[in-house]
DNA sequence: ACCTGAACACCGTTCAAGT
DNA sequence: ACCTGAACACCGTTCAAGT
């Protein structure tokens, strides 16, 4: 009805939908069905422009990495780029209802090279000086602290708990530094192989 | 049938049958319907003796939680201790099927009382000498990271992924030591509030 | 090429009814 | 007190059939 000729749906009309779902709904309530009627569509006929829903879902969490990466230019060097990336993460995250928890179930993309993908990702540690399995290292890291800490500022009840027992929120930037901190001690930053610091 | 007297159920034999279930099934195999297939009953049978799903994945979770802490006697210092419960955190995840998703989804104990909680989380790091803000705010940074990192361990495909960009198992160590040793250096630690360092 | 209708094998949860 | 049967309102996915 939309147009005369063309398809009513596409992939990206389609994650735009499951956003939106998303948000209104929750990871729990983003059904392929209520995807449909979001889409004003039959749940069938998402299949067609999609191999399933853990694909679907996979898309999103891409867009979502995405943007923490793009929110993140040069920095004066690889600690600053870093703390400015773990902070993106956790906005990121927190920015989309579920975030954290959607991106923990996504799967990588059914065609993505690791090696390709390495190299992408390395890109900017690389570029303020860190080796190659150094950057990726490190940035698993940090990943992996935004992600779980994430986790648990969405989860409702969980994140009042906490917060009755200490300032919650004011931990992720503690643990942040520290971590930032505690890599440039660490045997693998470069910068301490050689003969600068002892 | 077991016993002419007394009831088929009870609290101790669902969550046993839940671990099992979990298992076999993984956590998106885990539902009601199955668990009680597992113990011989009809589904609404299990209401009975819990809430509902999410207070049985609780009780499931605190089991975790508490083999961790099991696993962390007496420590030389505070440093030695967080790096003892981040392992055992990470153990404790892999010892079970979506551990870590499990522990992610939890709720806190319907009557769990914030203050009690907050003064046993932190007896063993106040008992090395840290104060109480520090010894919650870094065992939210361990709990966090460990998660976040099991997370990735245990999503096959995406730790295929990674398995190729990186030694991803290696980073939890370079990660959780640079953890303790950032903590260490920070501002929260109150060694470091004395006349020691500026 | 793109979508619908109908169906299959599931879910969590409620609630009257049985014992 | 403890469990069953039946039901409600959902799921993801497949597949023949329509256009």
């Amino acid at each position: 009805m939309r147009r005369p000729n063309g398809p009513e749906l596409d992939r990206d009309r389609l994650i735009a939908a499951a956003f939106a779902v998303l948000e209104q709904e929750g990871l729990d309530g983003l059904s392929m069905r209520r995807l449909a009627t979001q889409l004003g569509v039959q749940a069938p006929a998402l299949y067609w422009h999609v191999d399933d829903k853990a694909a679907l879902l996979g898309m999103m969490a891409r867009d979502i990495y995405a943007a923490a990466y793009a929110a993140c230019p040069g920095s004066r060097d690889w600690r600053a780029w870093l703390r400015q990336f773990g902070g993106a993460l956790r906005a990121q995250f927190a920015a989309y209802r579920d975030g954290a928890r959607l991106c923990a179930l996504a799967t990588p993309a059914a065609g993505a090279d690791p090696e390709r993908q390495a190299t992408n990702i390395a890109a900017p540690l690389v570029a303020l000086g860190l080796d190659r399995p150094a950057a990726l290292a490190f940035q698993a890291v940090v990943i992996s602290y935004a992600l779980g800490w994430s986790m648990f500022e969405a989860n409702g009840p969980m994140h009042d708990f906490l917060d009755r027992m200490m300032p919650f929120d004011e931990s992720f930037t503690i643990g942040l530094e520290a971590i930032v901190g505690g890599l440039a001690l660490s045997g693998a930053d470069p910068a301490r192989a050689g003969p600068a610091l002892g």
